[in-house]
RNA sequence: CGUGGGGUAGAGCAGCCUGGUAGCUCGUUUGGCUCAUAACCAAAAGGUCGUUGGUUCAAAUCCAACCCCCACAACCA
């Protein structure tokens, strides 16, 4: 059977989970559980010198340091609700042995050249001519002067595939969102030189060996993008009920990459294009990047610990913009919660529970209700963030239909058969937000459709959402 | 002359493509209600829409120039 397969960026273990790390999952999350047979491919990039050097660092053996940070993040997707399918590591040996299988096929589009740049001995890395003329020719953290190297490197020819993927992206066969980037992404198209895709053994170890030329190790991004296809069993098996995928989420520092260079992998495999690539920007702490230096880096463990799974869901996926960059702050977060989610959400459902349990009101029997709600479509266009405004809405007007209706004053009067209409419409009212919800906020929909939707509708004993002083 | 985004009420943003009384959320003030987590509902105050010029009967919206902020520029989510 067919599945709609959603993809996000592997990070790279070489640190903790990062609040940005969390966007791509929750984006993805939302997708896979708006449509109902997904596939959902999540995973960690393990290869490289920085893991190699943290790993010598600790004094832990690099495969050991690479496997406990992977359960890092495998523990913090699943904190954060998000339930993926397929996990994939790239110091996986089927990862690995598949890559190798990938590069084979790319051959005709594989030439050795000589690379020329400024380098420094202690970074261990080239820097490009910028860097190198900011620095006025000598490393800033070494405190040495930068040599002249060249090594020889294998070059994927990205100028083969070129045409192809700007006629992908107009005609929309591939689509990049939002359209601002895609905008970005074809004037890059145009300048993007052909890819450097191995390294000499004697500068990275710590990676998939090129096949047939012992002297070279791929480098990150031929072996990290491959992930989205090995993980189904590429090339050995047939993806074909799971690719092209149907939307890979990225952040918008990775999109050129996964918007031109994997295109072109791709095209190279004779693979279809995925349908949809989504970016999403960053988050900022007050303003700013978040940086160590700085020193205003935001634990997501942190928040999780404080507020829980659903608060953080909430907040990032309706307060932290879709597509642009966005603003976390400690007290936009706190002001969303307490008004939000305690006070729109948690006592709506705490008082109209009330109302009903005072005035013995009951549903007949479990309720399935379909619905066609205009925010579908804005969750068909990946617009998540205006999709949950537009659900927050309704649950205003539950708020406000109560207000209007009076259910008290009815009781007061004694006019049971009003009562039971108005309180009947409210009761569908919040079991329509639930299933809204259900994408976003899973365990919050849960719990509304279990105390509304299953007999005698009794308060919850402990608030859903208690208020923070 | 790198590329892209942005500059709209105290804060955060929508509106701009498809010109025609400037809108949302939070905050503030006032009123209502009492079912509820001192929660909910309503109303009010608050803006020369970055600057200058142009097109037009009419410009936040189209055009031109300029100023300021931010991101990206092969691996710092």
């Amino acid at each position: 059977m067919e599945k709609t397969y959603i993809t996000t960026a592997i990070p790279y273990v070489n640190g903790a989970p990062h609040v940005g790390h969390a966007m791509d999952y929750l984006l993805a999350d939302v997708c896979a559980r708006f449509f109902e047979n997904s596939r959902f491919q999540a995973g960690t990039d393990e290869h490289g010198n920085k893991i190699f050097q943290k790993a010598k660092e600790l004094n832990i053996p690099v495969q050991e340091y690479v496997d406990n940070n992977s359960k890092k993040f495998q523990d913090f997707i699943r904190r954060l609700g998000v339930e993926y399918t397929d996990f994939v590591r790239t110091t996986d040996p089927d990862h690995e042995r598949r890559v190798q299988e990938i590069w084979k096929k790319l051959n005709d589009h594989i030439y050795l050249s000589k690379y020329e740049g400024w380098y420094c001995t202690g970074c261990e890395r080239y820097v490009t001519e910028k860097e190198y003329e900011e620095n006025h020719g000598v490393c800033p953290d070494h405190q040495k002067p930068y040599e002249k190297l060249e090594e020889e490197n294998y070059y994927f020819r990205l100028s083969d595939f070129k045409d192809q993927i700007r006629e992908a992206i107009e005609s929309r066969k591939m689509t990049i969102l939002p359209e601002f980037r895609e905008k970005e992404i074809l004037k890059l198209i145009e300048e993007s030189p052909d890819v450097s895709i191995s390294r000499p053994k004697s500068q990275l170890t710590w990676g998939v060996p090129v096949p047939g030329d012992e002297s070279q190790v791929m480098y990150v991004w031929m072996d990290a993008l491959s992930n989205y296809i090995t993980v189904l069993g590429y090339p050995e098996k047939d993806i074909s009920d799971s690719w092209p995928a149907y939307a890979q989420f990225v952040g918008k520092d990775i999109l050129r990459f996964h918007a031109i260079l994997w295109p072109a992998i791709l095209l190279a495999l004779r693979l279809e294009l995925p349908r949809n690539i989504v970016s999403h920007g960053m988050v900022l702490s007050n303003g700013q990047k978040m940086s160590k230096s700085i020193g205003n880096v935001i634990d997501p463990i942190e928040v999780l610990d404080k507020h829980g799974t659903e608060a953080f869901r909430y907040f990032f996926l309706r307060h932290i913009d879709t597509f642009s960059d966005s603003d976390f702050t400690w007290e936009k977060f706190e002001d969303a919660y307490n008004n939000e989610l305690a006070n729109d959400l948690g006592n709506l459902i705490q008082r109209l529970a009330t109302l009903c349990k005072k005035n013995n009101f009951e549903l007949n029997g479990p309720v399935e209700l379909s619905i066609n709600h205009e925010s579908n479509a804005l969750m068909g266009q990946f617009r998540y963030k205006e999709a949950f405004d537009m659900i927050w809405e309704e649950v205003q007007a539950v708020n406000k239909k109560i207000d209007e209706d009076k259910p008290w004053v009815l009781a007061k009067e004694g006019d049971t058969k009003k009562l039971n209409e108005v309180l009947n419409n409210e009761v569908m009212d919040i079991l329509t937000v639930a299933i809204l919800l259900k994408p976003f906020l899973p365990e919050t929909a849960k719990k509304i459709e279990k105390i509304f939707n299953s007999g005698k509708i009794e308060p919850p004993k402990e608030p859903l959402f208690p208020k923070n002083k």
